[in-house]
DNA sequence: GAATCGCCCCAAACCGCTTTGGATGCTGGA
DNA sequence: TCCAGCATCCAAAGCGGTTTGGGGCGATTC
């Protein structure tokens, strides 16, 4: 069933059948209630095709994820995020074009998309320092919004972030309270931006405090279980251990853990742990009382938001750049608590 | 730069030009490679909207991920499957589609995919017992492909899935074969298809050598740390604990682990535990020497298997549905060892 | 009573490609 | 020499919608 055979059903040209589906003005009401009645009886659902090639518009928005050759690790935020976006999208009758594409080859994959007309915008993931993306996209005219940030960056671009730095400087902080001075840092790789913002926010609380930060007591690389243990173990057998960690995340925390229990040492009461929870829903931070206290931002709430910035840019092409900064909430747990006594 | 613009330049006609740039014979060789040089030089990408109307083909694949409201969990192992199944559309030049729908208006979106014309075909995510979207998608006549299996389906289809079954069942005989006899299964949700068949391999192999499954000893939850970890101090406080777990994934084997050492028990001396593996790019089972022994089969490479066999299904709508079944291979790391003596 | 105005509706062009059904010119066999 | 046959190319008709530019008609205005 397609337009033309719906309006000679009716009686009516595929012109006033076409407007009346579409809710333009210059159509008699008791006609449009005709013809949504046989749209619907017949269960008629326009061709998308043919849609998108006579508007010109792709009703579609793009994720690019990189695929590295060698540490092809898929970012394990980007399930929730996806999800997130996805609800957006599907109230918004928008599909979500997936393009999975070898690293280097991210820069002809946006061209394609955009010359081939697939989709009407791009969601940006993972920025790192001074990321080249934008300065492509902006050339591109492509709508697009970042997931995150890009240090260095001096294009205006859209984009929403969690506060990184803010997060870490009150983790750090809480910690400070509790009477630690010996805080160790395990850190995502550093040419990630939010991974530079959040070594800042540390360093920024423990500069505040007069602290020094140690450089044996940092640590920067993939946010792996088994990274999180062995940075945490190779600290816990420095000579003066530190009592306490700010952790980059729940799976590197896990390692945290692990490394502690492997010395008999207690987290909560011997050693303190924060992490930043990006509340993933297949790695709850416990249930009612949270394991690990926590600097905790849905990654899934920030999907459906980035989402709809793009969606907005699309639909008001004129407008400027648009920015959103979210605040992480400071979760207590129980793996945190005052110094121990010497 | 559209085919029109490319064809009056070179004095030709749309015809021509866009049968030489698809490589049908009825031209001139010297022809073609005039047009395609000069398609190269003007970087002219044919209008996917404009392709799609005229072949009535969608070039793209849909991937519908229900999002169930209240345990709005996002399957982990589902970044690395359509990682995978990207790869292969990307070579073969398909879009790929991710719907995001609340739970239970799956089968309006799968109705609406096929009417509007959006996908040619799609995957099917984590069958369950007797899963109805078997029946719904070959009514529609959207060709598809089941990862994993729906037991009870009396209908033919096309499927790729794990040996599910014959994994746990050397899981388990391994297990025996180490002299354990009290063991503990820590399964997923078992309307599930795999858990289903997960446990059968479990009770099999129990059963071929004269033992019965202890109810007690057996657990059924969704995978994620916590439920592994509850599950397992459950288990470990009976008054005849088990000496070994077979745990459905790594992330609830990692509970496992926190329960085993938080009662200060090693993992592959006091108790052992096989988890299976679904080899995630972010949760590596360690690096030159596996933690945990386990059943481990990629679930990227199923992403791409599957996707080729959609493809192919799609290329050939005459063809009969096809089937794949992929064994797992058992990977022996430190997380098992003989049973202590008493 | 004529001119004007709105309301509703329609015919036809258009989006950018594919594909059908020739048309043209050249070659080679009878 | 003539004509079938082949190699090349083209005009035009879709694909299924949207959108432009009217057109008819009853109501309003003067």
């Amino acid at each position: 069933m397609n337009l033309k055979e719906l309006a000679t059903h009716l009686g009516l040209s595929p012109t006033t059948v076409s407007r009346a589906l579409n809710g333009y003005p210059e159509v008699n009401e008791s006609t449009r209630a005709r013809v949504l009645a046989a749209a619907k009886r017949h269960s008629y659902h326009p061709n998308t095709r043919a849609i998108r090639l006579a508007t010109g518009r792709a009703m579609a928005v793009g994720h690019v994820i990189p695929i590295a050759s060698r540490h092809e690790i898929v970012n394990p935020v980007f399930a929730d995020f996806i999800a997130g976006a996805g609800e957006t999208y599907s109230r918004n009758n928008y599909d979500m074009l997936l393009s999975v594409v070898p690293d280097g080859q991210e820069y002809d994959t946006y061209r394609g998309l955009k010359s081939k007309g697939n989709v009407d915008g791009v969601i940006v993931h993972a920025p790192r320092l001074d990321d080249p993306r934008i300065g492509l996209l902006s050339d591109l005219a492509l709508p697009f919004v970042v997931h995150g940030r890009a240090t260095g960056s001096v294009l205006p671009y859209s984009w929403l972030d969690v506060n990184n730095r803010r997060a870490f400087q009150r983790a750090t902080e809480f910690l400070l309270d509790l009477g630690h001075t010996r805080i160790g840092l395990i850190n995502g790789l550093e040419f990630m931006d939010f991974a530079i913002r959040r070594r800042a926010g540390f360093t920024d609380a423990m500069g505040q405090r007069g602290l020094r930060t140690d450089p044996a007591l940092m640590a920067s690389d993939e946010m792996t279980e088994l990274s999180g243990y062995r940075a945490a173990s190779r600290m816990l057998a420095l000579p003066s251990r530190p009592t306490a960690f700010v952790v980059a995340s729940m799976i590197s925390g896990m390692g945290v853990r692990r490394a502690l229990q492997e010395r008999g040492l207690a987290m909560g009461r011997d050693v303190s742990v924060i992490i930043h929870d990006d509340d993933l829903s297949y790695l709850k931070n416990g249930e009612d009382v949270p394991i690990f206290t926590a600097t905790r931002s849905s990654v899934r709430e920030a999907g459906r938001l980035a989402a709809e910035m793009l969606l907005d840019l699309i639909a008001n092409p004129g407008a400027g750049p648009q920015q959103r900064l979210l605040e992480a909430e400071l979760i207590i747990g129980q793996s945190t608590g005052p110094v121990p006594r010497q």
